[in-house]
DNA sequence: TTCGTTTGACCCAGT
DNA sequence: TACTGGGTCAAACGA
């Protein structure tokens, strides 16, 4: 895209990591985990995060000569050999993202596990090509999937998720509404999204409220980004932000009788009939799903006077297991 | 001017 | 073949 606004450290994945609600801030002293399977590189990297459970089997990052640095919120793992650093910091009290840099060579890189699954298995579901520049359509994907059904050309799989509203925004993509549809059987109606970054993108996703709970949404997501995220510097300064939530513009959440009864009052368009009109775009803080908290992970490239994406050429796989030899100063 | 939303019309797969 | 309903298009409109 060549888009100046894209030049924070190029672009970035993101994921969920779980964690209690009542652990506020990453405490970074060493500490055992209630259910004590971390190994001895989870407990160092994360020690108080109890859910980073098999953290260094998720994540293999080639940082054999390391140290770590620690301040307030942040926890700083560089390779001095590559000049890679590792961030983990988080960006609220109470939540945590995990984010990547997305490589520019071949490379497979796993997100943090839901709490619902153990590492292997989550790794064998949502391993993600970057390198072949396959992205997933929205970052729910480390969810279990409610259905999986097949689009009506048969030609790509739709997976449908139940999320909350809160979790509704917490989507890295831009979207652009282009349809709006009554289900038969739902009284609110089923939303159309494409993807709006690039015209090419062939990721679609819809979003209904569900018929049992209006609280909660369903989101079916088709097709694969064939482009990177739209980060840029507004993005990222949001997701810094407190911004309080609303929900996802255009996604019209009016039962279909709220909605004939506006309607029959126009003969055109229904104006102001919307509760809600703002648009799925990435100004929202991104890629909580289903978690209460999370953890940023940078993964930056120091070279002369700026810093540059990670060339995956050089592994940043490894376990964080031989992060044991990490020394700490700050 | 640009971009996103709305919404009726149209397309098409399934029955 | 006709009907139904989900998915998409595109003009009109708004911000």
């Amino acid at each position: 895209m060549g888009d100046d606004d894209r030049d924070i450290g190029g672009i970035v994945r993101s994921c969920n990591i779980s964690r209690p609600n009542n652990v506020v801030t990453p405490n970074l002293d060493l500490k055992v985990s209630p259910n004590d399977v971390w190994n001895s590189s989870d407990k160092y990297l994360a020690p108080d995060m109890t859910s980073f459970n098999g953290l260094s089997e998720i994540f293999s990052l080639d940082f054999p000569i390391a140290r770590r640095e620690n301040s307030y919120d942040q926890v700083i793992i560089m390779n001095q050999n590559i000049n890679q650093q590792l961030y983990l910091h988080s960006i609220q009290p109470v939540q945590f993202i995990q984010q990547i840099i997305v490589p520019q060579s071949r490379t497979s890189v796993a997100c943090v596990a839901p709490t619902t699954t153990t590492p292997h298995e989550w790794i064998n579901l949502q391993q993600l090509d970057i390198g072949a520049n396959i992205y997933p359509n929205f970052n729910f994907s480390m969810m279990t999937p409610l259905t999986q059904t097949r689009t009506r050309n048969n030609q790509s799989i739709r997976l449908t998720y139940e999320l909350l509203q809160e979790e509704l925004k917490n989507d890295i993509w831009t979207w652009r509404k282009y349809g709006q549809k009554h289900i038969k059987g739902s009284p609110f109606p089923r939303n159309y999204y494409k993807c709006s970054t690039s015209k090419h993108c062939e990721a679609k996703k819809q979003i209904e409220k569900s018929p049992k709970d209006e609280n909660i949404f369903l989101v079916s997501c088709s097709g694969e980004h064939n482009h990177d995220p739209p980060m840029n510097r507004r993005y990222l300064a949001s997701c810094n932000g407190n911004s309080k939530f609303k929900l996802p513009k255009g996604i019209n959440i009016l039962p279909k009788a709220s909605i004939l009864n506006a309607s029959t009052s126009s003969s055109k368009r229904v104006k102001d009939s919307r509760v809600v009109a703002s648009p799925i775009i990435a100004t929202n803080p991104p890629l909580e799903i289903g978690s209460k908290n999370k953890m940023v992970v940078e993964i930056v490239q120091n070279k002369g006077d700026g810093k540059e994406k990670v060339d995956m050429n050089e592994d940043i796989f490894m376990g964080f297991d031989q992060l044991q030899g990490v020394t700490t100063s700050t």
